[in-house]
DNA sequence: ATCTATTCATAACT
DNA sequence: TAGTTATGAATAGAT
């Protein structure tokens, strides 16, 4: 269809070539949407001019063309060769655990980067550099702090139960200063001051003692307490 | 381009729509082919029949074409429209996030699937719910273990305060006593049975309450003790 | 860009 | 579903 026949082979003159790209590109995209509303049919078109610009066309949208695309080739491919399906499986999830990466990294840095226009590049890769740190800081600050207040519960403990024991000693010390004085009272007077009620709980006092010592700080069973 | 002119619209009869498709589609891919060698470009086309069956052809490949296109595509938002942008890598990245979860699951499937083979699917999906709870049991054991140890530590120095808080009493009570005693053993014997010192030193003890609220148990300044 | 001679694609028919 | 053909559409080369 021209004033001569052609042979399908790459235009060599430049010029020509884009021509003959504008033209047929046009038509094509034509005919694709012709196909499409003429038969109900689903269309999707990429093209790019080997000057890396892009041309497409969709019936319904691209997203979607090429979403049924891919479904519909999975599940060709799961029927085709279960051997292999792992591997494909493993490629399709590093690819698009990548992808999704590079994504997340990308909106972040636009999301920073509304508020960043006037710093220099230098000053962009040191507040990267932060953020990432911060990043790695909060992710094991609230174990930090779980650790950390075991920790200092375990010294206050430590601390109070010294404390007990100390006061322990003093009640069996003055207990026995009193058993003394009362014998002494006893030897020298009559008049009884202590009751029999009284020296019962001194005894109790001085068996708070063996109470104490059920309560002993424990060596804790979590390596995060044994640390301090 | 035919017996006659057409309008370019659905065409109702069902039989003359699928060989139109047929036509057309091979036309179609048949100029895909012919720009992407004549004007050295990359081209890619997807067709869905109204029977959802799939044609397509690539000048290079699908993937090629799909990856490409959607690179250029993300360029042209970047620069198009800021105030969006931050909407479409929210949806992009759900979209991925989906997508790849879906995939490793099927991965997943697919990995236990091999040595799953003589089990029902009743005992696949017990184990497979089975599963997903140790996944989350996992998850959350680290952290229910640190908080079990901080209520564990929490009651216990309640316990041994409370205990030094009924020893220093005892101690104050003895003491008391103890004064009182020698009161009256100096009342009736000219011997002094209790040094100065002896006295200063049950006044240490009495003194030990003072130390003691010092550390006291304090509220936890976090969620997780403060739930004993 | 626009024109037009020519080839090509295809609608209707078989 | 496949082949034929008359005709409209697409386009190569020229302007």
């Amino acid at each position: 269809m021209g004033r001569g026949k052609i042979v399908i082979k790459r235009i060599d003159d430049s010029t020509s070539r884009q021509v003959t790209f504008s033209k047929r590109r046009k038509g094509l995209i034509k005919k694709a949407k012709e196909l499409a509303i003429l038969c109900d049919a689903e269309v999707g078109l990429i093209i790019f001019s080997n000057t890396d610009k892009v041309y497409d066309f969709a019936s319904s949208s691209m997203k979607s063309a090429i979403e049924r695309f891919n479904k519909t080739k999975m599940e060709q491919q799961q029927l085709l060769n279960p051997a292999s399906e792992v591997m494909f499986w493993q490629r399709e999830a590093a690819t698009l655990r990548q992808e999704l990466h590079s994504l997340q990294e990308n909106h972040r840095r636009q999301l920073m980067g509304e508020k960043l226009n006037g710093l220099s590049v230098n000053e962009l890769h040191n507040i990267e550099s932060r953020l990432e740190m911060s990043l790695r800081g909060i992710r094991t600050k609230k174990e930090q702090m779980l650790t950390d207040e075991i920790k200092e519960l375990t010294k206050k403990r430590n601390l109070i139960h010294h404390e007990n024991l100390e006061l322990s000693r003093k009640v069996q010390r003055i207990h026995q200063e009193n058993i003394e004085l009362h014998k002494k009272a006893y030897a020298t007077s009559s008049s009884n001051v202590l009751g029999l009620g009284e020296l019962e709980d001194a005894a109790d006092a001085s068996n708070a003692q063996v109470r104490l010592q059920l309560s002993q700080p424990e060596q804790s069973c979590y390596d995060s307490a044994s640390k301090s």
